[in-house]
DNA sequence: AGCACGCCGACT
DNA sequence: GTCGGCGTGCTC
């Protein structure tokens, strides 16, 4: 007989009811390791499942009798322990299943790509010499950003060199320190241009070899490939989006989450964990350090310094470039020119294209976002679903922003208007409009269709959707920010922290003696932003929301399901103290979704309660809408202050 | 989920 | 009498 002839199994399942181990006989002569996947019988069913070794054990305390593994996929044990028990904890904190998290920390296997990794010899890298600690910035900041199991937020610099902001520069420097005492450096970015971005300025520093990238262009054979070079224990450099967060490495030194802040860091797939509480579960388990970077820091980075929890990296306001809000302005007169611009904007951006790119960044994708009828102005919406009209391109039908449902004919539900006009300006129609304000200036469009990672630092006019803004070569000689108001108008609890970062995104994107305009908003975000005094206005709303009550002060969970079931529910965790509702919203069909919020404190034990709650409900065979829950899911909260019942 | 077991209606 | 409807329950 084998030794510990007993596997325990965790079947990667995404049904609440499954999610826990399952002892399984290995037969003789069969290499099961920890960490590695199996096919397994469940039930009565057919087909096999496939699974996780977690352990392996001498005896089976199930009463039963045990069936045999079924098979072996592959030797590879491509779940680490640290990893087991950082997704335990995770799904522990978002009331979710282990096999949930696993599903978004391993990718699938591919045969082909396992087979080569296998047969490939490897030699130890060369590890890097450490390099100088960026310019401007104290021994003691470099120092705690290098010392493992640190926590700080980091307040990047702005400006770029070449096509590399310096805030990124000095990320892969800090890598580089990592990697130099081989540690393994995670570094978790929002998006695509982010880790193009990156990859340059790491590769100043390092080799291919010591490089892991993890983009979403990836096929997942690749993915596959890259998950097994994290594998292979030497110490490495993780690039990515959000996924990286849970990459396998060894000697596991730093994470660095780049612009906390920012949408991309929520994963939209259950359990809904953000990147930032990935990162301080792993450090939790391995002691690595969590380094929040960026621009401007998170409400929730804001709180971790105010806690005391992180500390952070003193901030230089020296090398920020000025920023003007053109409606604050004394003097000039503030007259509309051509193309939607303020005077003073229109002639520094005009003076500033005789040089070099003119970074204008607009709120909304789109040609035209909103659509209103000709006649009698009301909202265009959607025949089909209600939804709201837009237009992507000049020249192209109407379609619904919901459902996608292409309008080439319209008729207005009010006043049976047959025509309509746009309301707002999205990227296109702003195009089209500098264009003709502009003439002879070249014009480049930047948006989610459109991606671009840099542009040369030739006299252009980058016109930008917030969050797509290229890097210019060498920085932007000015920056037109428009649709501040629009922005800020929004009714989400992020509009702040999302206004804030994406001016200042922008700000760090200019040459250091170039100015931003803030074209169309004064009141205190803009007087906020001209003073860099961002940080103050983050920590008066913090204040603000701790006495309403409302995260990050609080943990807040969506209760979703029949309205009886929720109520049920929802009754049984507010008799915790400090547990009570935010109130209900009808979903379709006879389902409700109900938001609860709780101290911190005691969320771990409702947390629990809910996901026991969720697999009871699993288990009833009850027919109709399953019950489920979400944790910390903010866009819940904005959806009930939309349609609360 | 997927499958079996089980307990009531119309049927060769 | 029994074939088969799908409500109920469990998965090592």
């Amino acid at each position: 007989m084998a030794k510990r002839p007993v596997a325990r199994v965790l079947p990667e399942s995404r049904l609440p009811q499954l999610d826990r181990v399952f002892d399984y006989v290995v037969p003789d002569g069969m290499d099961a390791p920890v960490g590695c996947r199996v096919k397994v019988p469940i039930g009565r069913s057919a087909k096999l499942h496939t699974g996780f070794v977690l352990e392996r054990l001498e005896s089976s305390d199930f009463g039963g009798e045990l069936s045999p593994i079924d098979q072996v996929l592959s030797p590879v044990s491509v779940l680490t322990d640290e990893v087991l028990e950082s997704a335990k904890a995770l799904a522990k904190r978002q009331a979710g299943g282990v096999a949930d998290v696993l599903r978004l920390a391993i990718p699938p296997r591919a045969v082909r790509v396992e087979k080569k990794w296998l047969e490939a010899t490897r030699e130890a890298p060369i590890i890097p010499s450490p390099p100088a600690a960026p310019e401007a910035m104290s021994s003691a900041d470099w120092e705690r950003l290098s010392r493992p199991g640190e926590k700080t937020v980091w307040h990047l610099r702005h400006g770029v060199a070449g096509s590399t902001p310096h805030g990124y520069a000095d990320i892969a420097a800090l890598a580089t320190e990592h990697l130099a005492h081989e540690r393994s450096v995670i570094l978790v970015v929002p998006d695509w241009r982010d880790i193009s971005l990156m990859e340059q300025a790491l590769l100043s520093h390092l080799q291919e070899e010591h490089l892991v990238v993890f983009s979403s262009e990836l096929t997942p054979s690749e993915h596959y490939a890259r998950h097994l070079q994290c594998l292979e224990g030497r110490p490495v450099v993780v690039l990515g989006s959000r996924h990286a967060v849970y990459a396998p490495v060894s000697q596991l030194g730093a994470i660095v989450v780049v612009s906390d802040g920012d949408d991309a860091h929520r994963e939209p797939l259950a359990p809904y964990p953000h990147t930032r509480d990935v990162a301080l579960i792993r450090a939790e388990q391995t002691g690595c350090s969590v380094v929040l970077a960026g621009w401007t820091p998170s409400i929730e980075a804001v709180r971790f310094i105010e806690m005391g929890y992180f500390g952070e990296t003193r901030v230089s306001m020296s090398s920020r470039p000025r920023v003007f809000p053109t409606r604050l302005a004394l003097h000039g007169s503030d007259d509309p020119a051509p193309g939607r611009l303020p005077s003073a904007a229109f002639a520094a951006a005009k003076e500033a294209l005789r040089t070099g790119p003119v970074l204008v960044q607009v709120f909304r994708a789109g040609f035209a976002p909103g659509l209103v009828c000709t006649d009698c102005g009301a909202r265009a919406r959607c025949s089909e679903c209600g939804g709201p009209l837009a237009q992507s391109d000049a020249g192209s039908p109407a379609s619904c922003a919901w459902c996608q449902h292409l309008h080439a004919r319209f008729h207005c539900a009010e006043c049976r208007g047959g025509a309509v006009r746009p309301s707002g300006q999205g990227v296109g129609r702003t195009v089209t409009e500098l264009g003709k304000a502009f003439p002879g200036v070249p014009v480049v469009r930047a948006d989610g269709e459109h991606r671009l990672a840099t542009v040369p630092g030739k006299p252009a006019l980058v016109v930008a959707t917030r969050g797509a803004e290229p890097v210019a070569d060498g920085g932007y000689h000015a920056a037109l920010l428009l649709d501040g108001a629009a922005m800020l108008q929004r009714s989400s609890l992020d509009v702040l922290e999302e206004t804030l970062s994406g001016w200042e995104w922008a700000v760090s994107l200019l040459k250091h003696d170039a100015v931003a305009y803030l074209t169309d908003i004064d009141g205190p975000v803009a007087t906020a932003c001209a003073a860099g005094t961002g940080v103050s206005l983050l920590s008066d709303e913090l204040r603000e929301r701790t006495s309403l009550r409302l995260p990050p002060a609080v943990r807040i969970a969506a209760i979703e399901g029949p309205a009886a079931v929720v109520e049920e529910l929802v009754r049984d965790v507010s008799t915790h103290d400090g547990v009570d509702s935010l109130g209900r919203s009808r979903l379709e069909g006879t389902a409700v979704r109900e938001i609860v919020r709780m101290p911190y404190r005691i969320a771990p034990e409702v947390a629990e309660l809910l996901r026991a709650a969720v697999v009871r409900d699993a288990l009833s065979g009850r027919r109709g809408a399953r019950l489920r829950v979400r944790m910390d899911d903010t866009r819940a909260l904005d959806q009930l202050a939309d349609g609360a019942l």
